[in-house]
DNA sequence: ATACGTACCGACCAGATGGTTTGTCAATAG
DNA sequence: CTATTGACAAACCATCTGGTCGGTACGTAT
């Protein structure tokens, strides 16, 4: 056995192949949706063919499967759950994570929205398989977003009769608003306008 | 001229069928999008053949216009813009208009969400033309909604410090946040909890 | 050296899809 | 009564699209 490179192959080397196609996907996918998304745009932008791709993949259905599983499901993690555990405080945190958004992030995102909510409002009512995955990811940032609330909570930032659960459920759904305003008007300016009275809500929560 | 019906003839009524063909299409369009939308099926629904449609509209992109100019159109108007303008008391009005959301409205609502959103969504990066059109609809809600603000904020019902441009725009953008998530999760309760916070929001407003 | 499985190629296919064209029929104008 | 036009019907077409299938080459265990 003399092949000591793992990484830099260029020939047969599936699991980055697989990549490959799922990152050329998710691409397509974010661009056009699931249904607008051809195959064959997926293939040429990884140079493959049908067969390689029938070979990772069964069928269109599944490719989309796991680009949710696998792809959006990374870029949610780094976009906002790991900003939202990482911070020292959590809701400056979540107000700096807000607040960056139309600035720090990729550029693509005024004009692209979000790829989870994209997809889930494209398929969630056509496609159960696609529903629960998304509705998986909405709930691990629900999550993400919610512990923070109530550590905000508990250090007595925001008041004590605050149902955060609630709240973060209207955050996650205020942000993906103030996101799809943005790319219907395809306006930075729009989602700054927008977060801000995200932002003014958040602060209205504030103990006095 | 014998004839002295115009509106209850079923055989060569050219304004009638058109109308008949933007309302199958407005519904493929719903539910499955505008590049899901098969003329097919438009032509199935209606019971109508090729000639037919392409006797009134020149291409499939030209009928996604006129939905969007007509049926959205005044789905908007009747939904959001006509009980804003016709409150007797405008900041209660708007939260009306919110919280009658989930049982009043119709019940696919919850299933597909915003036909202005949706389209929104799909095409604005895809087709200008769309944009445009989808655009100045939303600019049309967001003047009916800062007018309603301003007016309350000239009866003293909320502080004179609030920006109701701004506000208008967050709750343009809230409210379809909370419409998708509820198609997400398929869950008018969620829809129920996320309007909670949109009416949080709102009463934080309110002049002491 | 050989056999075998994995990774991938590329030609092919059936059905779907937007769009075109030719034709028909009724109403209206002249 | 006849010519023309508007409103539709219906067959047809080119292209696209997801998916299939037989084949090939490389790696590896024996």
């Amino acid at each position: 056995m003399q092949q000591a490179d793992s990484a830099a192959r260029t020939h047969r080397n599936p699991d980055q192949t697989r990549q490959r196609i799922l990152e050329a996907a998710f691409m397509e996918i974010y661009r056009n949706g699931f249904q607008g998304m051809r195959l064959d745009e997926v293939l040429a932008a990884t140079s493959l063919t049908k067969g390689a791709l029938y070979h990772h993949f069964p069928n269109k259905q599944t490719l989309g499967y796991a680009v949710v599983d696998e792809v959006i499901q990374q870029t949610m993690e780094a976009m906002w759950i790991q900003p939202l555990r990482g911070a020292e405080d959590p809701f400056q945190g979540l107000i700096d994570v807000i607040e960056q958004l139309p600035d720090n992030k990729p550029p693509e995102m005024i004009q692209y929205g979000c790829p989870l909510n994209n997809l889930a409002q494209e398929m969630s009512p056509l496609d159960e398989g696609f529903r629960q995955r998304l509705d998986r990811l909405f709930e691990a940032w629900h999550g993400a977003t919610q512990e923070a609330l109530e550590k905000a909570q508990q250090n007595g930032q925001i008041t004590a009769d605050c149902d955060c659960e609630e709240i973060a459920t209207f955050v996650m759904a205020a942000l993906e608003g103030c996101i799809g305003l943005a790319k219907s008007a395809q306006s930075k300016d729009r989602l700054r306008t927008c977060n801000r009275g995200l932002i003014q809500f958040l602060l209205s929560l504030k103990a006095r």
